[in-house]
DNA sequence: TTTTTTAATGCAACAGGGTTGCAAATATAG
DNA sequence: CTATATTTGCAACCCTGTTGCATTAAAAAA
């Protein structure tokens, strides 16, 4: 288990997640509550929801990293997989509720799979 | 069109991407060549020939780029989609020739989509 | 409640990928 | 061969993310 204390970092940034229902990059994060948690703090606490199977994380095209709730994991079983979508004009991330069927690769032993599709949001369509 | 002219820069690393033909990592490409060129030029290049439909890239978990030989694209047109298969014991990353298809998303215009396999590949396999 | 233990935090300094501005070098058109 | 514009190298920089260590603060024990 990643967390043993429940601090007020902890609470700050699960409040975060609360908050709304998409994805938030660390970039973001840092932006929202450097006045009141350390960004390596915030590093780590990421670190320790994702392990504790509250968060997953994805890397976005530029080298940044998301982070999202999970739904339905735990320390010993990741199982929310899906994949996420980023819109090219507002920047939003979110996760898609849609299976994406991986084809089996011949001589290959596939443990995970990323699927990141961008393209416009519901939002940003019209 | 990206690159005007032939120089000795270019030549050096079209020739890494000969050799193999798996996706070579922007880190990879700069400890290969840094004697011969400077770390700057080999980023303006490889952006160069990805804008010339040479070469394409794709962002590793680690938010490392890496870029690989296109097949029959151009300035113009970018066709060469497909997924990405990242070993998770030698590191090797190369291009897989199968096809993904995306699920048509509700209210929601797709314009790219990454798929980033991660696993172990035929020759860790064992 | 107070003390003890140990996890969590802040800070400063660092690491590594990638970019920018500008002067010098060099490919190619004329 | 010269003129022009593209490429290159360099140094300095930006940004995301990490590390070591002393300090703070949860929660367990007394």
């Amino acid at each position: 288990m990643g967390i043993k204390r429940k601090t007020k970092s902890i609470n700050l940034l699960l409040n975060e997640f609360d908050k709304r229902s998409e994805a938030i990059s660390t970039v973001t994060l840092i932006k929202l509550l450097s006045s009141e948690i350390n960004k390596t703090t915030i590093y780590r606490v990421l670190d320790k929801l994702e392990d504790d199977g509250v968060l997953h994380s994805f890397t976005g095209v530029n080298g940044i990293k998301w982070y999202a709730k999970c739904n339905g994991c735990s320390y010993t079983e990741h199982k929310d997989v899906h994949p996420h979508f980023e819109c090219l004009s507002c920047g939003k991330v979110d996760c898609l509720d849609v299976d994406v069927s991986i084809p089996k690769i011949p001589n290959r032993e596939v443990s995970v799979s990323t699927v990141l599709i961008r393209g416009k949001c519901e939002e940003c369509i019209n």
